[in-house]
DNA sequence: TCTGATAGATACCGATTGGTATCTACGAAC
DNA sequence: GTTCGTAGATACCAATCGGTATCTATCAGA
């Protein structure tokens, strides 16, 4: 049975499991091979290079998620139901992670440097798809009343992304969920104060 | 000229820039010895291990912005004029750079899982200096009558971590000083909220 | 059923990894 | 000036790194 897709899917998975908890850098080809049980030969077909790997790894998961967080802005009828559920969505990323090793955004951000530009690259549009996200929230939000006009969406959408990345990095440093438990109650209160 | 204690100064001043910009994980200790000029033989000397060296490395990259923090701590008269400073120092991080490669706390927060156990407990102590440090000008502020009695010390403290950190990860990403800057704004507004 | 393309395994490459055993040379104490 | 502890250089180790050339086995189309 070859399945050309699946294999290429396993790699992701597995890849993405072991790039988000342990680096990419950190990472070798190796334990990819382990870890899928497909060799250097298969992920060499499938993949140009380990950049390119790590490249389509971290679009991957950003799809992942972003996939999940569609079903939450669907399933919500207005932009600050909407907006609370996106906050809920991120306190999961500690009490019940979606991935493994935490935000991809973060993580590849943290990561990259001048010396990776290609995984740069992606982890920028991860960030910009992420705030063009809640800003078209926010401002269906303003167009259909539920918000306050004088709004600023720009900064509110970079407070949420800030608020949400840095409550996840003290939480899974220090192991529990009460910070950014603390940081979404700060964010809900802050989304009252523009709520009409 | 042998000074072994400049010598392992030196180390631990170029491993820092070195940990802080590429990763712990992804620095060699050949890159060490490179930057240096020392040989292995000199890094194995002073430090234990690899792992030593990077535990050391962290509590000597924190030990350097701490004692920036304490400088702006001093210098300033009260609470509200202490933190603004913090903030502004933070903003630094993006603008000019005390350290290179950014925050090392957030770096090594990011990098660290279970299999780091060291560094964690590193990353994890300088958390909990800073988030004591801001805890401890919040209540002097409310104890000298600057800022309102019912401030919550601790969920403040962790706000500001969080928005600064999730900032400066932002702005790193994108190369520029906007996301940063509206942050620090955020957590000045804030300030004004819990002044007297 | 035969054929051509491709998925994936195998075996290898030189370079580099963290770490160590050994040796030399410097510098302080007497 | 001699001695002795130590700072640091040298040379090496097995293991692993990312990557590739080659080969085999499978599968779709004719």
């Amino acid at each position: 049975m070859r399945d050309p897709e699946a294999t290429k899917e396993t790699i992701l998975k597995k890849s993405g499991v072991l790039f988000n908890t342990q680096g990419y850098k950190a990472t070798s080809i190796s334990q990819i091979t382990d870890a899928t049980g497909f060799t250097k030969g298969a992920i060499y077909r499938h993949f140009g290079s380990k950049d390119d790997l790590e490249k389509e790894t971290l679009a991957f998961l950003s799809n992942i998620l972003f996939g999940k967080l569609r079903v939450i802005i669907v399933n919500e009828s207005n932009a600050v139901d909407k907006l609370r559920g996106i906050f809920k969505f991120f306190e999961s990323y500690i009490s019940n992670p979606p991935l493994k090793g935490g935000c991809p955004l973060l993580n590849a951000a943290i990561e990259v440097d001048d010396a990776h530009p290609a995984l740069r690259k992606e982890a920028v549009k991860t960030l910009t798809v992420l705030k063009k996200s809640l800003m078209t929230i926010l401002q269906n939000g303003i167009d259909h009343k539920q918000l306050k006009p004088d709004t600023d969406v720009v900064f509110f959408s970079t407070l949420i992304i800030a608020v949400l990345e840095g409550g996840i990095m003290m939480s899974k440093l220090e192991g529990n969920n009460n910070d950014i438990r603390k940081m979404i109650n700060h964010l809900n209160d802050q989304l009252k104060t523009i709520t009409l």
